[in-house]
DNA sequence: TGCTTTTTGTTCATGCTTGAACTAATATGT
DNA sequence: ACATATTAGTTCAAGCATGAACAAAAAGCA
């Protein structure tokens, strides 16, 4: 069992991811609430970027992109198509995929999308250095790389 | 409207939050398969840790640490109660509060989640040096205080 | 070619999370 | 003391996310 002494709150590495899940948390509770005007959710926004910077992904490709299941995107994708935010079409070649496209509207609604969240994380980052923060987010890049390879 | 080059994604500070979003992703899901055969949620883990920090936590208390509303915590206690991990009494002076504590077993089950929790965390964080881990700790510390100012 | 396996997307049941509306208890202000 | 406001916790309906089971299409291989 366990002594006072090598409890995990002792341990830095762990306080410090503590940290970073609680200043997520946070941000992400800021964003939904700064994006609610719009309509629209995180999730929701996360597939208007990811089609925005590959258009004619598959639902599959999505999926994994946004690190969620398949059929998760099988639910979201009917309103947003409904809402004319992006559209669907079969692939030529292989009649299992369905490729996404941005609408002109899911292009217009995604840039104003993403004035709120740059704002919000601008404001956000300013309270470290540059310097700091790419250190950060190649720690993070990292991290990502060593469980994809898991 | 935006010109390809004030696209956020050639902005530094966002790609860097946009790594630790994923990483932070990446991070829980391997936490949450971990924690599996403890038939343990995450959620469920962060309430442990809370409480066994602060014993004789109220439930508004708990729903304020943990981010979530108080519906949230009214929802998962009974289950966790059921199970024998914690138990809730009132407060003797104010009939209002529900006095939440481990008992043995939900310490007992409290500790095999940290040994696996902060296992993974070590092998994540071992990615980075100490300096930059307690260096990115202190910035996401400075962005929860910064929302929390607001 | 024909048989098996893999891939893509859907459906469905389950459980989590939220926010609004509600009750009961306590605090506040006059 | 009394009316009002605030706080703690609950209930409920709605939306999201997940994983298992499924159908259709394609790929691999004999």
């Amino acid at each position: 069992m366990n002594k006072k002494q090598d409890l995990p709150w002792d341990n830095p590495r762990f306080r410090n991811w503590i940290a970073l899940v609680r200043a997520e948390k946070a941000v992400v509770g800021a964003l939904t609430k700064a994006l609610a005007p719009l309509d629209l959710k995180l999730a929701q926004l996360d597939m208007l970027m990811n089609l925005y910077r590959h258009p004619g992904m598959s639902q599959h490709d999505l999926a994994r992109k946004l690190l969620v299941g398949r059929s998760n995107i099988t639910m979201l994708l009917p309103q947003m198509e409904a809402r004319g935010l992006l559209s669907r079409e079969n692939d030529a070649k292989d009649k299992r995929i369905m490729r996404l496209t941005l609408t002109e509207d899911g292009e217009k609604l995604l840039m104003e999308a993403l004035h709120i969240y740059t704002g919000l994380i601008e404001r956000v980052m300013e309270q470290s250095t540059p310097a700091e923060c790419d250190k950060m987010g190649s720690m993070m890049q990292r991290i990502s790389d060593m469980l994809k390879a898991e």
